[in-house]
DNA sequence: ATCTTGCATCGACAGTTATCGATTCAGGCG
DNA sequence: CGCCTGAATCGATAACTGTCGATGCAAGAT
């Protein structure tokens, strides 16, 4: 059902070919490919489009992955090597690549081998559809009409 | 250390002193009171930010407050009536209400009581909060490090 | 006062998730 | 080749979450 929404994420792992990672197996979407920015605000959700992007948000919704996140993000550049993420968290190091396994199955993320160390780095179209999910529409009528 | 923070929220649910509903109990906050948009992807979170802000994407990690929210959200003048949402889904009135409580709890929606009827709207503040944290600051270089 | 309706809370149970140690796999190096 | 390091996977377990039926509470209707 969601065949070619994967195709605006797989675009960005193409680099992972040598990856042994088995990156991009099984990412989520956001949007229905049929509509850019179905809104959140603006219509109710489908069960579909409600179960993709609740995939995403659960994968926001744990500290150590929002914290994983945010120190892979703000390397503007993008990449970060995983041994510098482990020694960060009072986790094992298990646990940190479980969270990572998440982050990258919700499409936030993408990594690759590279030698010895793995390399990750933001998928900078899911946070940005994410915002635009979460921003209401410019010039939205000011909400004085409830009882229409 | 996030006392403040509540009174942006406060002021939505004014008018809920009336409201049975004990509203504004442990509402979430988001960013932290001394910076208006810390952003994710720009620097690393610390733990506390994390946890705060991972309870509200943790709310918003389940299909069915999902479509909660966006029902509420998309009724422009915002209030529906719980009776309006309850039908909607294949699950208990209990259920629905555990969930609602969810978003509340998360800073997302708010509600009062008038009559028999208990109503709930959304609370554009904290959506506008993710969709800020979630956004890349304009003019922020494209990682290349992806796409190439 | 009693009944009825709408919604929240409670207690229980099943499914999921976060975490760990142990193991395995991938690559570089002696 | 065997050894070492970095990271993913596997199994097990404790904690959490979603769901339900039963119950309680608030407010209007009779």
């Amino acid at each position: 059902m969601s065949n070619q929404d994967l195709v605006l994420l797989d675009q960005t792992d193409g680099t992972a070919g040598t990856s042994g990672t088995s990156s991009a197996s099984g990412t989520a979407d956001v949007s229905g490919s049929a509509d850019c920015c179905p809104g959140l605000l603006t219509a109710p959700l489908d069960g579909d489009q409600a179960a993709e992007l609740a995939k995403v948000f659960k994968a926001l919704g744990d500290p150590v992955r929002l914290r994983l996140l945010s120190m892979i993000a703000s390397r503007a550049g993008g990449e970060v090597c995983v041994c510098d993420l482990t020694p960060a968290f009072d986790l094992s190091q298990p646990t940190v690549s479980h969270h990572l396994k998440l982050l990258r199955e919700a499409g936030l993320i993408d990594c690759e081998r590279r030698g010895t160390w793995v390399y990750y780095w933001l998928v900078q179209e899911m946070t940005d559809r994410l915002a635009a999910i979460l921003t209401r529409p410019t010039g939205a009528p000011a909400p004085d009409g409830a009882a229409s």
